[in-house]
RNA sequence: GCGGGUAUGAUCUAGUGGUUAUGAUCUUGGCUUCCCAAGCCAAGUGCCCGGGUUCGAGUCCCGGUAUCCGCACCA
């Protein structure tokens, strides 16, 4: 029986094509949907507006990269460590622990298990049902063997690992952002929630990267005296960005620039002003990323306030890691006002000495000498395999030099927003679905704006009349054509129609009746007024277009 | 992952171990020619999966799966 929103929602979405069930006819997975036609249109336009925002409005750069992972890539990242511990709880107690921590090595965690050896290191109490947590799904490249690979559960390193290329794309100028929309996947314990937490789920990242010496933002004086809607655990309030950055509420303006965008991104795509607001995360509830977070939540009358976008402070954490392990050089430069000369003494090496002195160590002592500091430009010496070798000093030169530095080279930090999708497409759908009473009966209507409506226009003959019939498919093919999404209906009767339309939240309707014959009218209709203008048919297209742009 | 509830057409739902599984919504065709889910006629689609008990299971039992609630988890 349905009780609440959620399940007339779901109903909704199920019955008229937006939510399936993955694998239904096989039993069902959990954590696993599927978008049926309208839903994967209407997700279709929740990225689009999302790309809206942050290519055109924020300037970014959109890139895909594979969601098949290389085990490097989500080792140096910090993945492979935080996800991959044996855990168990305490009962009693309530804390879990990783295996690792409180079991001998000598021991295989199965045999602890059986012989109960687990004991709570706090309470002494026993402790049962070890699990993995290994929320990421693991695969493998290639036959046999293979190579060890992940599917992602962020599409940010895709991002990070091509800093290098991107900062030149950028023509090595921060900040610059950049942003890619697809799939992650997490092997959540146990999914529930319907769409609002899947194993496989839609993302749309961005990154953008500053320099952590002046988090400011180009766009940042055009919003400050916009109110951001916070909430700080207790109270919910209301703060201008800028009041925001001066009090220190949010730590920096770039922060504060992208929350003002997801808010706004939010609110434009029809989300409810009255259940939305951002709540910043407590240090011991930061991802390991992370040094500030906050979240955009919106709120659902079954579930409670519920994350749907994460607005983090990544630091340089990504970076630094993928230089520490991969060695490229991935900083960035940020230059002087005056380009700065520095006296520099310089070791320049004359190999055809040193070739024939040292050989096959030639090679490994040049590098040595090139990086080490000169103080003395006798007794030159370096150690290789644990031993000391005088260079003589016939094998180089020590050169005074000046050198023009421009600048000096940092690893960016990177403000990252990241939007669970399919929690704003079912949050639209729950804070647009409204029911009144029509002659005593239940009657839906789903408020999407114009610009999310999956069906644009639905377009009827009033009768079945085949002069008005024809009239009504040309229509409806003039419209298609000119870029409307429409639905041309002639089955039932006119309400019954609308009603259809309502339900799937098709803002305008186009009824062809007997006056198209006298003097080429028709009526347009409004869902939420209900009320109908006559348009001449050649009018439709500007007007349709008008009402359905950004 | 633990404990409890639930599972009947696309959706909602009735069903006491015993004929061909109830009703509504819905979909399709026909009549009606109509501006907000009108009516009439006809048709269509279903007992979550696997075992067991029984002469006989949608119904009882066991296991699984899905889903809901609570706990844990959600970097």
């Amino acid at each position: 029986m349905p009780q609440d929103i959620y399940d007339k929602v779901m109903m909704l979405a199920k019955r008229r094509g937006f939510i399936y069930p993955s694998f239904e006819i096989y039993g069902g997975v959990a954590g696993f949907y599927d978008y049926g036609p309208l839903g994967s249109q209407l997700k279709n336009n929740v990225e689009n507006l999302w790309r809206r925002f942050y290519l055109l409005k924020d300037n970014c750069i959109e890139v895909n990269t594979p969601t098949i992972t290389i085990y490097d890539v989500l080792k140096s990242s910090g993945h492979v460590d935080e996800f991959t511990d044996l855990t168990v709880e305490c009962k009693k107690c309530k804390r879990s622990y990783k295996v690792e921590d409180i079991i001998d090595d000598d021991i295989s965690v199965e045999q602890a298990v059986k012989e109960d050896k687990i004991k709570c290191p706090t309470c002494g109490k026993k402790l049962s049902d070890a699990h993995q947590v290994n929320l990421m799904f693991s695969t493998t490249i290639g036959i046999g063997e293979g190579r060890k690979a992940f599917l992602r559960p962020e599409t940010a390193q895709g991002i990070f690992t091509n800093f290098h290329l991107l900062y030149r794309y950028s023509r090595e100028k921060l900040p610059f952002g950049v942003i890619q929309v697809g799939k992650g996947y997490r092997n959540e314990i146990s999914p529930r929630q319907g769409t609002l937490r899947q194993r496989e789920f839609a993302m749309a990242e961005a990154e953008i990267f500053f320099d952590p010496d002046d988090k400011t933002h180009p766009n940042f004086d055009g919003i400050k005296e916009r109110e951001l809607y916070l909430f700080d655990n207790e109270k919910e309030f209301k703060l201008t960005v800028q009041e925001a950055v001066d009090k220190k509420i949010i730590n920096n303006q770039a922060l504060a620039y992208y929350m003002y965008l997801t808010q706004d991104f939010l609110l434009s795509a029809g989300v409810d002003p009255k259940k939305f607001r951002f709540r910043k995360h407590a240090p011991d509830e930061l991802a390991h990323y992370a040094t500030e977070c906050w979240d955009a939540e919106l709120y659902s009358e079954r579930f409670g306030w519920v994350e749907c976008v994460g607005i983090a402070d990544r630091s340089a954490y990504d970076l630094s890691a993928h230089i520490d392990s991969s060695g490229i050089d991935m900083h960035a430069l940020r230059k002087f006002d005056e380009p700065k000369t520095i006296n520099r003494r310089k070791i320049v090496l004359k190999m055809n000495v040193m070739g024939p002195l040292f050989k096959d160590k030639a090679g490994k002592i040049k590098e040595l000498l090139e990086k080490i500091d000169i103080k003395d430009a006798k007794n030159i010496s370096v150690t290789l395999d644990g031993k000391t070798i005088d260079v003589p000093e016939n094998c180089y030169e020590i050169v005074e030099t000046k050198e023009k530095v421009t600048g000096e080279k940092f690893i960016p930090h990177v403000i990252e927003p990241s939007y669970g999708i399919d929690r704003v497409v079912y949050f639209l759908l729950e804070h647009n679905y409204a029911e009144i009473k029509k002659k005593g009966e239940e009657y839906r209507i789903l408020k999407l704006t114009p610009q999310m409506a999956p069906i644009k226009v639905g377009v009827f003959p009033l009768i079945g009349d085949k002069k008005l019939v024809d009239i009504a498919k040309d229509i409806d093919k003039n419209l298609r054509n000119a870029g409307v999404e429409t639905y041309y209906d002639d089955g039932g009767t006119i309400g019954r129609r609308y009603a259809r339309m309502d339900e799937i939240g098709t803002p305008f309707c186009i009824t062809v009746d007997h006056d198209i014959l006298k003097d080429n009218t028709v009526t347009v209709r409004d869902r939420d007024t209900t009320k109908q203008q006559r348009k001449k048919t050649e009018e439709l297209v500007e007007f349709l277009k008008n009402k359905l742009s950004y």
